[in-house]
DNA sequence: AGCTTGACTTTGA
DNA sequence: GTCAAAGCCAAGC
C-alpha cells in the first residue's frame, strides 16, 4: 500500500508489486499497471519491468496482457504455449492467444490501491 | 554522447 | 469497425 504509492522506488518493484497483487483467475493490462503508478503513458515502461520479472520467479506475468486482452508476451515464457495454459488453469479461457470475454476477468489495480 | 528497440496506449483519419 | 502515427521512458548498442 504505501510502498505503491512511493515513486520514489524503482519503477520496476512498482510493477511487481501490482503484478503480485492480481486476484488467481484475474487478469490486467500494461496500461492499468502504468495508470496504477501515476504514469498512464508509459506502459510500454511495465513490459519493459516484465521483461526483467522473468529473474523474479513470484511475478505472474500471465496475468498481465495488453489491452486487447491478447497474449503479447507469451513468446517471452518459457514454452510460448505456457502462458495460455498457466490462464486455462485458472478458469480463464483463451482462444487464438486472446483472452475470451477479457472485460469480466478484467481487474484493475486502481481498485486495490483504493483509488 | 546519440540512436534504436520494446511483453503498450491513445488519438486521429 | 480498421489502419497509421505519435507519445512515453528505460535499456542496449
Amino acid at each position: 500500500m504505501s510502498s505503491l504509492n512511493e515513486r520514489h522506488k524503482d519503477f520496476f518493484e512498482n510493477v511487481y508489486a501490482i503484478v503480485r497483487l492480481i486476484p488467481h483467475g484475474k487478469v490486467t493490462s500494461y496500461g492499468a499497471i502504468a495508470k496504477a503508478l501515476g504514469t498512464a503513458k508509459s506502459s510500454r515502461m511495465v513490459g519493459w519491468a516484465m521483461n526483467a520479472a522473468h529473474t523474479h520467479k513470484d511475478i505472474p506475468a500471465h496475468r498481465v496482457v495488453n489491452r486487447n486482452g491478447l497474449l503479447t508476451g507469451k513468446m517471452h515464457f518459457s514454452h510460448p504455449n505456457k502462458m495460455e495454459e498457466l490462464l486455462k488453469t485458472e478458469g480463464v479461457l483463451v482462444n487464438d492467444d486472446k483472452i475470451i470475454d477479457f472485460h469480466l476477468h478484467f481487474w484493475d489495480p486502481m481498485i486495490e490501491l483504493g483509488n
